[in-house]
RNA sequence: UGGGCCGUGGUGUAACGGUAGCACGAGGGAUUUUGGAUCCCUCUGUCCAGGUUCGAAUCCUGGCGGCCCAACCA
């Protein structure tokens, strides 16, 4: 873990400690509602339930937030477990359904009407919204408002009985119309929905709503904390309304800012048109920025949290660059990636001065940044293929690449020379002649001389051939919804697929999920798409590119 | 006079009445068998106006700006 100081919540849990105001107790909870996949928004809260838990010596449970039956998946839930897993927490054996506590928020509910506090309410929605007057004007009380309890009881049981059709009743609270806050004019408290649960099946037809289930969930479980983002924060008094008209155990919930990513789009909804829409190819697209997307692409869970970590926790609205999480990556996978060539885009080059049917093996190291990482074998012969982008017939200024007549290292191998260029009949560089300095095996000249580039390169023969899936932003804007519909905005060159990769063989076999360096590129990783004797490789980051920036300038 | 929250470099985030720091970014240099990595240097900031104070990003007052809230969604 990285050295910092306090974010705002961790301050305010270390000031309830020292007051004791929950015996030093730190018991936290991440309560997705299985409605889709898991995104790095989500990772954020994670990193933040589980982190407080961990570094307080508490616990953080994971519970599904299930109140609604109309729209759940049970493939949401196992994803969201899988997801929450992979980033490395544990929740133990707290692993909890709001809809398992629905009997216990059924009896608050009959609490609060024997009380007088909640009322069966006959009004549409319509009407309801109607009678919720505006943000500048009172409502006005429901004509059932005054209902004897004993009345609203009875209507209660009745609901639950299912004895009236759905939506033609709702148990609301009592509290204050003419509230400036919205959610205190006498929110609904149930409805009547005659939809399967994934839980609990068909024993109910009344279902609590979210606001009704959430908190009292939070406190059923004892937590301390409830950490939620800040759109929750006008609910907060509901919350606190209903756990002291219950007299029940009160968490506290500390809001904070969502996270927000350029070039990406957060919303639930919208990465499920994305996916339904086929936009793209699933919710584990690698351009997604699921975590099952991000997975595939070949981010590490390891930088995911230190992304987390490094990004902050605060209550201000702000979006972070992308560079920030691609920076997250590269560090990581600088340490970790065995180094390997990859020609993405070949250029046939043959070395005259190699005999055929020579080839012999240079060692190289795995990783230079880690020694412990050992080293392979790549073979060398007369027959090469090189990078199109590391030849230009007419380089120009700063260009420390191959050009006709021009000396460059062959990565781990010989100086090599163009002496000739060889084109199609279109007039496009088909083939390049080379020579190399026998006295330069291993990458130095015995005459000191210099080379200003060093070029990856694959022998022929012993290449593999590879599909390699290059991604960039899914979005053209650094605001997806910038222009009010982020289809407009959809990166045309979201994805390019490369289909004639050339590969050093020591990747042959690689395993789905297998991280390495393609030298001068960047950072790849195999694909589930791979097939025996096919491999397919997700770029997941680029490496520094200082060349770019400096032709992006002229 | 609806309610709530928030304003620190380009982007994030620290400071808790006492030198505005860190990361990403940008620019420059050293080094380099990845134009990678590494190392060094530099750049730009407290929304505005008053007040309190020896001293204010921090406390107070007033502006200005932004975000959220009117689902029987969560």
């Amino acid at each position: 873990m990285e050295e910092r100081s306090l974010h705002f919540i961790e301050q305010e849990i270390e000031e309830d400690n020292r007051t004791g105001r929950y015996e030093k107790r730190v018991h936290t909870r991440f309560p997705p509602e299985p409605n889709g996949y898991l995104h790095i928004g989500h990772a954020k809260s994670i990193c933040l339930n589980f982190g407080a838990a961990a570094r307080y010596g508490g616990l953080c449970n994971l519970r599904f937030d299930d109140t609604n039956p109309t729209k759940k998946d049970v493939e949401y839930v196992e994803s969201i477990m899988a997801d929450v897993r992979w980033l490395g927490f544990d929740w133990g054996d707290r692993l909890f359904y709001a809809s398992q506590y629905f009997g216990q928020i059924y009896e608050y509910a009959e609490n609060l009407i024997r009380t007088g506090k909640a009322y069966v309410c006959e009004l549409s929605a319509d009407q309801i919204r109607e009678h919720r007057g505006t943000l500048t004007s009172p409502g006005k009380p429901s004509p059932w408002r005054e209902r004897p309890a004993p009345e609203s009881l009875d209507l209660f049981r009745r609901m639950r009985a299912g004895e009236f059709p759905d939506g033609s009743r709702t148990l609301r609270a009592k509290i204050d119309l003419a509230s400036g806050n919205i959610n205190l004019r006498d929110p609904v408290l149930y409805r009547i929905l005659r939809a399967p649960h994934h839980r609990t099946g068909t024993t109910w037809c009344i279902y609590p709503m979210y606001d009704f289930a959430h908190g009292q969930c939070d406190s059923l479980e004892r937590i301390t904390h409830s950490i939620c983002t800040l759109e929750f924060e006008d609910h907060r008094p509901l919350y606190d309304w209903f756990v002291q008209s219950l007299g029940i155990y009160a968490p506290r919930q500390i809001e904070f800012a969502r996270l927000n990513l350029t070039y990406t789009l957060m919303s639930k909804r919208k990465l499920l048109e994305l996916v339904r829409d086929g936009l793209v190819r699933g919710w584990d697209d690698p351009r997604m920025p699921t975590l099952c997307g991000l997975r595939r692409r070949g981010y590490t869970p390891e930088a995911i949290r230190a992304f987390c970590q490094r990004i902050g926790v605060a209550k201000m609205n702000s979006t972070i660059e992308v560079g920030v999480l691609e920076n997250a990556i590269r560090e990581d996978l600088n340490r970790r990636a065995p180094r390997v060539m990859g020609v993405l885009r070949p250029l046939r080059v043959v070395v005259e001065n190699v005999p055929e049917g020579r080839v012999e093996d240079f060692e190289l190291a795995n990783n230079p940044e880690d020694t412990a990482a050992g080293t392979r074998r790549v073979p060398f012969s007369r027959d090469l293929f090189i990078e199109r982008e590391d030849f230009m017939e007419e380089p120009p200024k700063k260009y420390f690449r191959l050009a006709p007549g021009r000396e460059v290292r062959l990565r781990g191998g010989y100086f090599l020379k163009c002496d000739r260029v060889v084109k199609d009949a279109q007039g496009a560089v088909s083939e390049l002649r080379c020579s190399i300095d026998p006295a330069t095996r291993g990458g130095q000249a015995p005459d000191g001389r210099k080379v200003k580039g060093t070029i990856h390169w694959v022998s022929a023969a012993q290449a593999i051939r590879a599909e390699v899936r290059i991604y960039e932003t899914l979005f053209t804007r650094p605001d997806p919804d910038e222009g009010g519909d982020y289809r407009r905005n959809l990166n045309p060159r979201s994805l390019e697929v490369l289909k004639d990769c050339l590969l050093e063989r020591s990747v042959a076999g690689a395993a789905p999920g297998k991280t390495v360096q393609f030298e001068r590129h960047g950072y790849f990783c195999v694909d589930p798409d791979s097939r025996e004797g096919a491999l397919v490789f997700n770029r997941t980051v680029s490496l520094r590119d200082t060349w770019a920036k400096i032709q992006e300038k002229e």
